[in-house]
DNA sequence: TATTTGTAGATAATAATTTTCTTTTAATAG
DNA sequence: CTATTAAAAGAAAATTATTATCTACAAATA
């Protein structure tokens, strides 16, 4: 949190209230918000925010590193401030994305790399099913 | 192939020369085109062809289980009729999507369950890194 | 305190996908 | 081989997430 100020300062980027709300935010939910929650969220705290600053806000941090993108297969990107590989779980009723917490997985890029010519970077593994809370209702 | 003519039938579904031309392509192509893609190769052959012909065509191929729909984190989706549960890998550099052949991934699901109350459906496994091709222009 | 430069926020633009509506066509029965 | 009917094609408009543009503002620093 405090070596955010550094890596702004590095960049010459302004650490603004606005930007700093963002990731806070993104640090303190379990979530995985997408841009539209993100400013729901804030716009109580912040009600001048744009949903144009959320977006530019975004990607400013993923270039910096210390925000992801994620992919579910909805119509929108979700984000994260764990950067950390991680694999995620969609509940195909509800849509709500957990992380799949203290498994690891980071052998698959080595894995993988047995069967492809690809000089492999990363992964992203995302698991789709029901979360505790659906199956209970549908009993 | 041919059983995709029963799976219509069971269904009250037509199939129409442009949903015929449009699944073909997808089982003789690796590319994994995007809709757009479909629509360019196919409109040399179908020339009336309309893009939300490609998009309906899709959706009803998906939801008969025939095909399915990628994420590689691209603006738009990608689809492929290998309906067998694959890991793909996306070049950083010039965007191809490529099958991961011959690796067995099944184990992911099982491994999953491990540490999640979810109940497990499937999995979606995307590698990113650079392909031979663009590997070489680099060097 | 003045200056510079990056950013917020409003708004318009873009682009993938979906919807709507009318015309056409595939399937089927007579 | 027609006639009938329900489904689908295609054109066009609508929707929606995201991006670009532009101006007023504010953070950093000298
Ligand atoms: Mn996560
Ligand atoms: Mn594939
Ligand atoms: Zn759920
Ligand atoms: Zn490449």
């Amino acid at each position: 949190m405090e070596n955010l100020t550094l890596l702004f300062k590095e960049k010459n980027l302004k650490l603004t209230p606005q930007r700093y709300a963002i990731y806070k935010y993104l640090k303190s939910t379990k979530s995985h918000p997408s841009a539209e929650m993100i400013y729901d969220n804030l716009k109580a705290n912040y009600p001048t925010m744009s949903l144009a600053t959320i977006y530019k806000t975004l990607k400013t941090l993923i270039e910096l590193g210390v925000v992801i993108e994620l992919n579910v297969g909805e119509d929108n990107f979700r984000y994260d401030a764990n950067t950390s590989q991680h694999p995620h779980i969609i509940c195909l009723s509800c849509g709500r994305v957990d992380d799949i917490e203290n498994a690891d997985f980071n052998f698959l890029d080595d894995e993988a790399k047995k069967y492809t010519d690809y000089k492999i970077d990363t992964h992203q593994l995302y698991f789709y099913g029901i979360c505790p809370e659906c199956q209970k209702k549908s009993e």
